[in-house]
DNA sequence: ATCTATTGATAAAA
DNA sequence: TTTTTATCAATAGAT
């Protein structure tokens, strides 16, 4: 380049190979500038110095994340770094499981049944009548549960009834001492409320109803 | 720069920048290569030209990749933002997706059915029942098919017999004709070879101890 | 692509 | 580091 033409290799002068280098990369960054705007080119230009430190430039109106992303389209290379490509792997092994759990899911559904063993068709046998077993004990859980409630609203039902009774008698002593047909009257309205009662009855609904759907 | 200083901004002229392009991507490459060996520094360059051809150069002992690491680990900036984010997204739904085959496959397997209603538990049972269904039918397919295999080693072993037969039938003539006394022992040890065969029998289990009697 | 006039880049020194 | 200065390198425009 200049007053005494520089060799091409690396100057072994540490003070004037950073001297060299503080005007190189300015030079550089200087000319990826200048491409950019005088050609409308997409330039990134990252540089490392001997100790490490960072310079960097990336044309305007994009970023490097873009350019690089770009940069793997059109070359095909794989920039990943080893985080990505463990996140690679991280996916198929769980895409893979959930192929497995898929089939298992299938089988137990009595799907695609056609390829399997006499064995292993017995096997799933097995593991549905396992299923239904415990299912049921489950309901049957429930079904106690349910019949003890009922009985605690009984038990409240009949407390209230009894209640009712006995203001109805306090009443019907009222009536027989004033004797009066209002008194009757009102003796009839409150004998309604004994009544037979609708019978407590067991509501739910499905609260997951996409379980289905996903066959 | 040269001849009629070149104004700072986008060259009008497609076809002079074109070339204008083609001569300063050369000195930018140039000088990357020059500052990485004369200053021992990591250079990466990359440059799209506006019809989005891709040039790039990387200073030698490293790779692009591993600059673009480092990189990363200096600045602090996610070069990999956009990539990253859909490769984590696509793990979360994955996982998701898992997650949720995971409990309907618990839940047919009959386990953790502590949190299900009722109704919950009543589909769980249908698809349980389904299952069982198809299976069966399964089975049946595969009895069906060994009992036709079996017919035809029946078909087999009646040839065999019947060829036993004659022969034993002969051997009977012979009998009659030399009547040695030896000729009978053997006589019943052949007949023996007709002791009825055990038949094969299907494994099943009650599958359904429905619900009426656990109540 | 090649040429060449001219500006730009930069090594060495401060 | 930055500035200065003397040189060489890069390159715009023409061919």
């Amino acid at each position: 380049m200049v007053r005494g033409k520089t060799q091409m290799k690396r100057i072994e002068n540490a003070t004037s190979r950073q001297v060299t280098f503080s005007k190189r990369r300015n030079g550089i960054l200087k000319k990826a500038r200048e491409i950019s705007v005088l050609c409308d080119a997409e330039v990134g230009v990252v540089i490392f110095s001997s100790v490490g430190k960072l310079y960097d430039y990336c044309s305007p109106k994009t970023t490097l994340p873009r350019i690089l992303e770009k940069y793997q389209t059109n070359s095909g290379k794989i920039l990943w770094d080893e985080k990505h490509k463990s996140l690679s792997a991280e996916i198929d092994r769980v895409k893979k499981e959930n192929d497995n759990m898929q089939i298992e899911l299938r089988h137990l559904k009595g799907e695609d049944l056609n390829s399997l063993q006499p064995m292993e068709l017995i096997a799933i046998e097995e593991a549905l009548q396992n299923g239904q077993t415990n299912l049921r004990d489950k309901q049957m859980d429930h079904w106690r549960m349910h019949r003890r409630n009922v009985r605690a609203l009984d038990l409240e039902k009949m407390l209230e009834d009894e209640h009712k009774l006995l203001a109805f008698r306090m009443q019907q002593q009222d009536v027989e001492l004033s004797g009066g047909m209002r008194e009757l009257e009102l003796r009839y309205d409150h004998a309604r409320d004994f009544a037979p009662q609708i019978p407590f009855t067991f509501l739910v609904q499905p609260s997951h109803p996409n379980l289905q759907e996903n066959n």
